[in-house]
DNA sequence: AAAAAGTTGGCACATCTGTGCTATTTCAAT
DNA sequence: ATTGAAATAGCACAGATGTGCCAACTTTTT
């Protein structure tokens, strides 16, 4: 009885499957009523009588970029294989790859791209091969590192992006942290900060990447920030910052003298800015990605597949 | 460049079979024209990209039926899988019990079903589990075989399927050969035989067995035909027969005088029945089989696996 | 034997899907 | 830079497909 049944499940899936019947086709043929095939068609997809197999590509991967999409309702997420085997650089360059990739397919001619630091935000320039010429602005979205990073400084990743998209890049002459309100005030509200003031408002695409808990060896930060900063960060129990803002694993901002001193664009700002793509990888950032995406600040994501997966776990 | 279209349309695929996507969703998610999607999918079938796979079942079996089927242009085909292990004798019986599946589900309430001769067919009353009740008849084809052979009398089979049926059955009270023409047309034409010629002229379904060459181990002929007949069957090349009718290897009918002699549906008269079904399995009954299927003989056939492979080879 | 649960036939109707056609765009190669 | 080939956008339209609904029928359970 039930083998009968699948014997004619698997007939009927046979001629839809691989003989290429149509469901009325199959009706006629077997004396079967034609929505009982449509029927049976989906059992024995239910039952996996048929399956349907996507190789050559591992549709994990497809899997978490389709979760984490839903997860927190984000516009696109792009999850890249783990080479296990990679060393910290290789898979960053990977990454790098894949917003480079990213990149291209959703700028468009006039728009208007901020970035942020980062290595493998720097990384992109290196994987960017023969872009469509646009006549899109690239403005920094924070001031700059410490001049010992200086292969990563933002000026250098705008500067490079507008030679390759064709576009023109703006500059910030300044450093992210400042050593107070005052002057970070003055230099934000001083003629040289008017357009990119205005651009931060226009952002048609921000590419940021996310920074982990700090420690002692993440060298951009400590010439950047005062004693008493790291103190309060670690009281207030920082995760990790994008854009040079500090915030906690409940995706509270940490705001106060350090975040008064820095200049970037602020993260509600940001928000307004259409597609919003934050890039980063590693075990340590889960939680400040998690935190960044329950916020809504980003609504795109580019990572990886361990890294995917502790996102979801 | 390849890498990213397969991994484009892999993702396609993914969104569709997968998660059920339809594909102007699809073509909403991912920015492309709905028919390019279309297109994608049919192109993801052709590389390979999708795989469909039916299990449970061997679709080789019903490659088979597919290719006999339309190779002859036949009704309907059953192939069942060739158990190596098995005896001629449990083969024969998974034969039957297929071809008693089959005639449960064309059969209709008012029928009137003809049956030939064979252990086959004769094993078909022991594989109908319940059939529903029918108001059908049950006549047979051919007159009956010799006395030694009375477990597989056409009268035995009829009386059995009316039993379980339950409809009525008619009887043949002579043997399938006589010994002269005369005799053969008396028979026929005798009022014991007006329902017969009736029913023969106005069957539904015509379940008939299907004879191999002739050997000397045909112990169920030995009785029924003379020295000359047998002479004359091998020197005209017969290979097979279908209701005690003999012919060669192209179809040709062998008649002539024990044709004249055989008290047997006429196979031009048998082809009128709308359904005509030969039961057969075994390599030495391959020609024989494919004669009939060619003759048009018959529109639905029902074999094992080894003799369906045969068929077509 | 009666009741309950499940299956199929049958129809209506809204989508979904495939395909032919043309205009554009993209890409590769010269 | 120019050209030629391939892919895609875009539209129209005919089928193909899925689903809700109800009645008739089977099978299972009790």
């Amino acid at each position: 009885m039930k083998q009968e049944r699948n014997h004619l499940l698997a007939k009927v899936a046979y001629l839809y499957y691989e003989q290429d019947y149509t469901q009325a086709q199959i009706a006629k043929e077997l004396g079967i009523y034609r929505t009982t095939i449509s029927r049976m068609l989906k059992q024995a997809r239910d039952q996996h009588i048929v399956e349907i197999h996507i190789q050559g590509m591992d549709t994990g991967l497809f899997n978490l970029e389709f979760q984490i999409k839903n997860k927190y309702h984000l516009q696109s997420v792009v999850v890249i294989a783990s080479q296990a085997h990679d060393s910290h650089q290789q898979k960053n360059q990977r990454l790098s790859q894949a917003a480079a990739l990213h990149l291209k397919q959703i700028i468009k001619p006039h728009d208007i791209v901020g970035f942020s630091w980062g290595s493998v935000l720097a990384g992109i320039v290196w994987q960017l091969h023969n872009p469509t010429k646009t006549d899109a602005t690239f403005v920094p979205l924070v001031g700059g590192p410490s001049p010992s990073n200086s292969q990563y400084h933002v000026n250098g990743i705008v500067y490079d992006m507008a030679r390759q998209f064709g576009g023109k890049s703006l500059f910030v002459d300044a450093a992210a942290v400042q050593e107070s309100k005052y002057v970070r005030d003055g230099i934000m509200n001083s003629h040289y900060f008017q357009e990119i003031r205005y651009d931060w408002d226009h952002l048609n695409i921000a590419m940021v990447g996310i920074g982990g808990p700090l420690s002692t060896q993440t060298s951009h930060w400590r010439d950047l920030l005062s004693v008493e900063d790291e103190e309060m960060l670690r009281q207030r129990e920082a995760i990790g910052d994008c854009c040079c803002t500090f915030f906690d694993r409940y995706g509270k901002i940490l705001s106060g003298d350090l975040l008064d001193r820095t200049i970037a664009i602020p993260l509600d700002q940001l928000q307004k800015a259409d597609i919003r793509v934050g890039v980063a990888r590693s075990v340590t950032k889960v939680p400040a990605i998690k935190a960044l995406l329950k916020m809504g600040t980003l609504n795109s994501l580019i990572t990886d597949e361990e890294t995917a997966q502790r996102i979801l776990a």
